[in-house]
DNA sequence: CTAGGGTTAG
């Protein structure tokens, strides 16, 4: 039952909500109505519906009026229950009470946030009159649930029966619609629409535009919308930057983000949910720790969604430690929070922790999902925790109902690959119930790269040609394979292959950030201003790295680059990188690079012989996936 | 009617 109003009470009649009341109707007991009501006004939403369906199981009939259904409606449309919808619906129907239009409007909105849209539609259709209210109610539902094409068809017969009644709410709905749709023409015929009608100014069009531009693929309209609007809200800024972030352009959207918080506009949790994971494609450990001082500054430090993208910014960049913290402190954690430090352990090669996590978090009550799997058996295929990870892939439809995609079984043949065991990683494929998958053949084709397994990875490699056919690194790994062996006229072969199809080979690049500047190495730049310093120090590193077993072996493997960098094997971009990482960071400061390509074996394992002697950790990003590399060691395990 | 913007994997 509920706990007592006095409070609320008392708060209400003081603010002038409520006025004389529990005189007016006594039809039932002490004023129940009333009561259903003052929960309402209070926002404790659960009891009033609880108080309700007592009385209404209880007393069978009693005399409701305008207001507690109204109230009621409220209640069901704030906590979005559909059991109250029905009940409260079915309740009003048979009470014969009278509904006007608002009252309508009310449970049409009722019906739409429930997601009840086929009873919604048909409601609509049953009104006697319908005003401005009911048409962008119906209208937001249909958008909302994704129902796009319905929202443009009812849209266009509102147009039709009077297209002066159409405003600028209505305007901003079907601009999110074309923003649904990716169909840019019929967003940029609203514009004009909306432009032609006095409406741009309109706030919420804007802010509707700014996204339905960016989502279509035009930053630059979307920018030119917002740089009009004469006064820039939170959400304008945020939809701006979203725009950028979505496309890529992680640097204009970091400078978006500071230009924002000189304009002095509030930013929220939205601003720097998006700024946390900008900062985690650039790697950037300054920018990410100012958007965390922010965001608890601004008391947005309990939010789930920016609390998960700093769990996973600081696990991607070596602080799984970090991650921990901000994980514990959380006061409410969702799936996803869960699967980001799952991968975070998993990543650093700690799979025992991941499986740790993962039951802990099933103890806990939370659902694990297929994302929750991929990351749980991928930390058990990095950790070479193959037993375990054969357990939960085959409790992951038994026990958990979740059946495991392409992706999962991906990760098992590479589970199977990094043991060597290419004849079961082949027969896992091809038996799968799921068609074999780019993923899978890949995975396949670096375990077969890896254990130098010529047939089997020609064969991967030709499945995987006929797939993606202009994509590159599938060449490059038969390539390395042939060459590794001695192959020399099929490697040869694969190069004119590569020839005949226009397929250049990008050069490749490393990125370092130091003091909150970028800087990106090239094979063998000499464009840094510190060249001389760099190329020097990496002799110097050389010869450190020699005392503890270093050999260059650049017949080896090569990287997925150009064969000219083959005999620069020493001035590889991510060398550079470290070699001027190692002289303008004081000793025992992280490095954090990023690569375009997959790590070469030689870099692969030079990096592991600094971190021992430079007693330094390195994280490192590739094309393919992470490295820690921490005390001679490194967290893929040494298969990537 | 009270809109518009955010997090995990690939």
């Amino acid at each position: 039952m509920p706990r007592p109003l006095e409070k609320e009470e008392k708060d209400l009649k003081e603010s002038g909500h409520l006025a004389e009341r529990d005189s007016e109707k006594s039809n039932l007991g002490p004023g129940i109505c009333g009561q259903i009501e003052k929960l309402v006004l209070c926002k404790r939403y659960n009891e009033a519906l609880e108080l309700f369906e007592i009385v209404e199981c209880e007393g069978g009939d009693f005399d409701v009026n305008v207001d507690t259904y109204d109230a009621l409606v409220g209640a069901c449309i704030a906590l979005r229950s559909i059991r109250g919808v029905k009940r409260v619906f079915s309740h009003m129907v048979n009470s014969g009470v009278d509904f006007d239009l608002y009252m309508m409007n009310r449970v049409l909105l009722m019906h739409v946030r429930c997601r009840m849209m086929i009873d919604a539609r048909q409601l609509f259709e049953d009104m006697p009159e319908r005003n401005l209210v009911s048409w962008n109610t119906i209208i937001g539902g249909l958008v909302d649930s994704g129902d796009y094409l319905d929202a443009f068809s009812l849209f266009l017969m509102m147009w039709e029966e009077d297209s002066d009644d159409v405003g600028s709410r209505t305007f901003a709905t079907m601009v999110r619609a074309s923003a649904g749709l990716e169909l840019i023409s019929p967003g940029q015929q609203l514009h004009s629409c909306a432009l032609k009608m006095g409406l741009s100014g309109d706030v919420f069009v804007s802010c509707a535009l700014i996204d339905m531009y960016s989502k279509c693929g035009s930053i630059e309209d979307a920018k030119f919308v917002f740089d009009m609007m004469p006064e820039k809200t939170t959400v304008a800024w945020n939809s701006v930057i979203a725009g950028y972030a979505l496309h890529g352009y992680s640097e204009e959207a970091l400078s978006m983000y500071y230009e924002m918080q000189d304009s002095g506009v509030k930013m929220d949790h939205f601003t720097y949910s998006m700024i946390i994971r900008v900062c985690t494609r650039l790697a950037s450990l300054p920018h990410a720790k100012q958007a965390h001082a922010g965001l608890i500054r601004n008391g947005f430090g309990s939010d789930v969604v920016a609390s998960t993208a700093l769990v996973d910014f600081y696990s991607k960049w070596g602080r799984i430690g970090d991650a921990r913290n901000v994980f514990d402190r959380m006061p409410q954690k969702n799936v996803i929070s869960w699967n980001a430090l799952i991968s975070g352990y998993g990543n650093h090669g700690r799979g025992a922790e991941a499986v740790d996590l993962f039951q802990q978090m099933v103890r806990q009550g939370m659902v694990p999902n297929h994302i929750t799997f991929l990351a749980v058996l991928s930390a058990c295929c990095y950790s070479g925790l193959s037993d375990r990870g054969w357990e939960i892939f085959e409790s992951m439809s038994r026990d958990y109902k979740v059946k495991p995609r392409a992706m999962h079984y991906a990760c098992m043949v590479e589970l199977l690959g990094r043991e060597g065991l290419l004849d079961e990683a082949f027969s896992l494929l091809r038996d799968s119930p799921i068609k074999p998958t780019i993923n899978m053949w890949a995975a396949l084709l670096t375990a077969c790269r890896v254990h130098k397994n010529l047939e089997l990875g020609k064969y991967a490699a030709e499945k995987l040609y006929g797939m993606e056919p202009e994509k590159l690194s599938n060449y490059v790994v038969l390539l390395n394979i042939y060459s590794s062996s001695g192959k020399l006229q099929e490697a040869a072969e694969v190069l004119r292959t590569l020839r005949r199809k226009g397929l250049r080979m990008l050069p490749a690049c490393t990125w370092i950030e130091i003091k909150k500047q970028q800087y990106v190495f090239f094979t063998g730049d000499k464009s840094h201003p510190q060249t001389k310093e760099i190329y020097d120090n990496l002799e110097e590193v050389k010869l450190q790295i020699s005392k503890h077993g270093y050999l260059p072996h650049g017949n080896n493997l090569l990287p997925d680059v150009d064969e000219r960098e083959e005999s620069m094997l020493l001035h590889h971009s991510e060398k550079l990188a470290i070699s001027f990482g190692l002289i303008s960071t004081p000793s025992s400061t992280p490095l954090q690079l990023v690569q375009s390509h997959r790590i070469c074996n030689d870099c692969h394992n030079a990096i592991k012989l600094i971190s021992t002697v430079y007693q330094r950790e390195i994280v490192f990003r590739d094309g393919s996936r992470f490295h820690h590399f921490k005390d001679g060691h490194c967290s893929c395990g040494d298969y990537w």
